[in-house]
DNA sequence: CGGTTTTGACCAGCGC
DNA sequence: GCGCTGGTCAAAACCG
């Protein structure tokens, strides 16, 4: 986390990653957010206007390189495997820090992190959370905790923190696919209008979870087609920015770390045209590979 | 009483 | 090899 500095660029990118994080860097940008990793580091601020954050260079013998090459020894490694973790990966993470095949490092899932402006560091998202650690981070006099969704079939895990830079805002990872839907909120309200900060949320806690490509396209009424140079700072910032009902803010929705490149993609059969939460934000045109 | 939170211990990965 | 750090476990405490 605080150790991911400038020369580890913590996700399992590869060009095509690179290059989505860097146009969501700038979507982020013309909207006035802050941007995080997958692991909820800060990115640097752009400077001048319409300049591209450019992450480092990423390691390129990725995704075959083991998820322990990563800042924090956890992030984002965004293998094949993870990709394919619709299945409730009965023995990813946690089988997997507990009984290690020798040689082999533990996979993770996809991520996706969040920064919401809020006094409350555990906000509601619509599922069911059993806190099961919590540490004292490096250089953060902040203390991350550790959540596991309740559902004993999902194998989605959650870190919430507050950013040290500044304390109001807090810091939410999610990692892994929800294997069910919320608990509190339908999809079915979740799609509904009018959303509050807790419905966003849950759609994107959900949002990785199988069906947020129609999910999303509930949320943004302008067609996905529609480039950033032409799209409204009012637009786009429903896009990012949710109504807030609440005296939470929803601030920023970060990048996703899933689905790297184009071999790591889920198979279509389970997702059929999204390639992760970022290609649902960030229209195909405004990519540099399309 | 069952579920959740707290908290110290433990383990693995990484850098030096 | 050793120390540091992140992530997880698991027992005890807590709560409704």
């Amino acid at each position: 986390m605080a150790m991911a500095g400038a020369g580890d660029w913590p996700f399992a990118a590869d060009e095509a990653y690179a290059d989505s994080s860097a146009i969501f860097a700038e979507l982020a940008w013309a909207n006035g957010l802050a941007v995080v990793d997958t692991v909820g580091e800060l990115l640097p601020p752009l400077d001048p206007p319409g300049e591209l954050a450019t992450p480092p260079p990423p390691p390129l013998d990725l995704p075959e390189t083991p998820a322990g090459s990563s800042a924090d020894g956890a992030a984002s490694s965004c293998s094949t495997d993870d990709a394919d973790g619709g299945k409730p990966a009965a023995a990813s993470t946690e089988a997997a820090s507990k009984s290690l095949t020798p040689g082999k490092k533990r996979a993770r899932q996809p991520r996706f992190a969040f920064m919401t402006k809020s006094e409350i560091d555990h906000l509601e998202d619509g599922y069911r959370w059993r806190k099961y650690g919590q540490k004292a981070v490096k250089n953060s006099p902040f203390p991350r905790s550790y959540y596991r969704c309740t559902n004993s079939k999902c194998t989605v895990k959650k870190r919430v923190e507050r950013s040290s830079d500044d304390p109001s805002v807090v810091i939410t990872t999610y990692e892994g696919q929800h294997s069910h839907h919320t608990v509190t909120f339908p999809r079915a309200a979740a799609t509904a209008a009018g959303f509050s900060h807790i419905h966003a949320m849950a759609a994107l806690a959900a949002a990785p979870f199988s069906a947020h490509q129609q999910l999303y396209s509930n949320l943004q009424p302008p067609p996905p087609t529609m480039p950033l140079a032409a799209t409204t700072p009012a637009s786009s910032s429903s896009l990012l920015q949710l109504p807030l009902h609440c005296n939470h803010e929803l601030q920023v929705v970060a990048s996703c770390g899933g689905y790297p490149s184009s071999s790591s993609s889920p198979p279509a059969s389970v997702l059929p045209v999204d390639k992760g939460l970022l290609d649902d934000m960030v229209p195909r045109a405004m990519r540099h590979d399309g």
